[in-house]
DNA sequence: GAGTATAACTTGCAAAATGCAAGTGATTTT
DNA sequence: AAAATCACTTGCATTTTGCAAGTTATACTC
């Protein structure tokens, strides 16, 4: 038994998991900016560590929030998905996203202000829904083998 | 110009103020515990270090997340109150709550399962309203100056 | 009003998490 | 066969977190 959880409160046990400074990152590089591969995350505008990627890696595929999987024709290669209990974080990301929006921007004023914030903006439910769905169709488009 | 900041992600920006153990558990005190002083953090399951919340508490005041005030009769005891811009911060707690209600009680059982559970399961949008409300209610209740 | 208790801290040090740079071994490409 | 690529690991420096003990100002008690 090792003391993962602080205590009985849902928000904190969930901040016992999620609560530092890559592991929704890295699932929202997986959700919304097409990462796949171990190299994908390496060249990421957040410029993690390897060693430190790989850790979270491996905590996010203990706690089940991505399994590992392959190309039919590729040893090398390791593709890292999204599970369904990773897929449902995608409420709070936005939320994450929604709050940076209104409130964070005189803090740091190069938070991009694209496109896509529009329909953030207009309708939150839908903005999950929609990057819900593109992950999953991504995902059936996709021939691979669970490791 | 300090680095506070990875990059010009939203997500990863708000990270960059709440993605570690504490901040969000203390926001969430204030919200749905009714924490107000020094001593009540220090008093909570969580069991946070001083030298930490001294940390934090400052941090989320220069952040702008919460206010110190007192009563108009004790010079002593310290008041840290939420400010709109920590009180916006309740829809990313009610999805927290709401994905470890749905998939952290096979990894954390003793998550508590009690009557608010129900109304955050029907509908998460008036279960964080009614949280918002009952703060605001609070504070329109007291009679505070602010530091 | 003197002594005790309380609130809000700070300080010193230990432990853990994060970060950097370099290296390794198994594929895959040329 | 040699070179490049991918997915790591290792060693060490830095930063963050944690524990226990102290400090100062205010407030309460007799």
């Amino acid at each position: 038994m090792d003391r993962k959880f602080r205590c009985d409160c849902p928000i904190t046990s969930a901040l016992d998991m999620l609560g530092d400074k890559w592991m929704l990152v890295i699932i929202k590089q997986m959700l919304m900016e097409d990462k796949l591969t171990f190299k994908d995350f390496t060249e990421s505008d957040e410029a993690i560590a390897t060693n430190i990627l790989s850790a979270k890696l491996k905590l996010l595929e203990e706690i089940g929030l991505l399994t590992k999987a392959k190309l039919p024709n590729n040893k090398k290669t390791n593709l890292y998905l999204l599970t369904e209990k990773g897929l449902s974080l995608t409420p709070i990301i936005v939320e994450l996203a929604k709050w940076s929006d209104s409130y964070l921007r005189d803090l740091n004023p190069s938070i991009r202000n694209g496109e896509g914030m529009v329909l953030l903006r207009n309708d939150k439910a839908a903005f999950a829904d929609a990057l819900e769905s593109a992950y999953r169709e991504k995902l059936a488009g996709m021939v691979f083998v669970k490791s």
